[in-house]
DNA sequence: ATTGAAACATACAAGAG
DNA sequence: CTCTTGTATGTTTCAAT
C-alpha cells in the first residue's frame, strides 16, 4: 500500500465537505426522489435556483449515485425473500469476479454482498416459494465449482433506514 | 395461523396480473426514477397520456412503494460498511420490536433484515472507519440486554441488481 | 385502456444585484 | 446566494375513440 503506487486513482469525490443544506437535500431525496425542484428548495429554505444548482452539483459529482424506484417484490409475485451466505472454495480473484457475475445475472437477485468474515458472499434473491428457492439455489449457486458452503435464511423483514446521513 | 384470525387485513395490491408494459416501465423506473414520463412513454412504446396513468396506478396501488436518491456513502464520510449478524436471547414480539425500533434509529444504520436462521438480524450500518465500527457495535448493539451474539463482516462491495423483475 | 391536443406547471439557463 | 427573466420541456386533464 504505497502511496506513491496508487492502485487506482478515484474521482476523489468531493475534496469540500458537503455542508448543511446538502444534506438536508441529500435526506430529502433519499425520502423522495421525485420531489420537485420548488418542492425541494422550500423544504431546505434555499431559492429555486440555487437548490438547483447544487443538485446539479450533487449529480454530477457522485455524491448521488442515482434514483431508483423501490418496487413491491409480491406485486411481481415474488413474496418470498431470503438471504443466502456463501463460502467460496478458495478467495481468488477469478472466483470472486466470476461467482459475483453470476449472482447479479439472475433476475432473483436483489442485491449481492461480497463480504469479509465467516462467509464470502450473502446473496439477497426473491423468489414465488419455497420451491423455486430451493431451485434456485441449487441449480444457481450450490451447483457452482467454486462454491463450497450455502446457509440460507428467510427473511422476515427489510427495512432500509429513511434518513441515512441526517446529522 | 388460523385463516379466521388474520393478523394483518394486508391491501391485496394487484389481484390482476401486471402486463408486459407495466414490467417495462417498472425495470425503467428502477433503474432510473427520474425518467420523465415523455421518455418513460417512448420506451414502452405507449401515448405520454397513457404511461402517466399507468404509472399512477402502479405507485396507487403500492407497487412502487417509493423512489429514492441513491447516495454515496463516501460522500458522506462513512466509507466502510458492514452487515452485524445478531442473535437475540428470545425471539419474543416484545425484544424484536424494540431491537428493529433500535436499529433504525440508528444514524448508522442503513437498512436491518429480521431473518429467519442461525442469526435474528442482520443490520448493514456504514461508518467512518474501524474505529467507528467497533464503537458502534459495543455501544448500539452489544450493549442491548436482549442480545446475546453478535458477528461482524466487513463489506468489500455492495452490488443491486438492475432489472430486477425483468422477464 | 388509449389517444392527441390544449392548459398548466416546472425545469433550466443566463445575467444582475 | 438570491432574484429575475426567458424559453424549452414536461405534466396533467379531458373529450373522444
Amino acid at each position: 500500500m504505497d502511496s506513491q503506487n496508487p492502485k487506482k486513482i478515484r474521482p476523489l469525490l468531493e475534496p469540500e465537505a458537503l455542508d448543511r443544506i446538502d444534506r438536508a437535500i441529500l435526506v430529502a431525496l433519499q425520502q423522495n426522489a421525485r420531489l420537485t425542484n420548488k418542492e425541494l428548495a422550500a423544504r431546505v429554505g434555499l431559492a429555486e435556483s440555487s437548490c438547483h444548482e447544487r443538485v446539479k452539483r450533487l449529480v454530477a459529482g457522485g455524491v448521488v449515485r442515482g434514483f431508483h424506484a423501490e418496487v413491491d417484490p409480491r406485486a411481481l409475485g415474488v413474496g418470498l425473500q431470503a438471504l443466502v451466505a456463501v463460502r467460496l472454495a478458495r478467495q481468488t480473484n477469478a472466483a470472486v469476479v466470476s461467482f459475483r457475475q453470476a449472482m447479479l445475472a439472475l433476475n432473483e437477485a436483489i442485491a449481492v454482498f461480497h463480504v469479509a468474515g465467516a462467509n464470502d458472499f450473502l446473496v439477497q434473491v426473491a423468489v414465488r416459494d419455497s420451491d423455486e428457492l430451493r431451485d434456485l439455489i441449487l441449480r444457481a449457486i450450490t451447483a457452482r465449482p467454486e462454491v463450497v458452503h450455502v446457509e440460507t435464511s428467510l427473511i422476515y423483514e427489510h427495512a432500509r433506514n429513511a434518513g441515512f446521513g441526517a446529522p
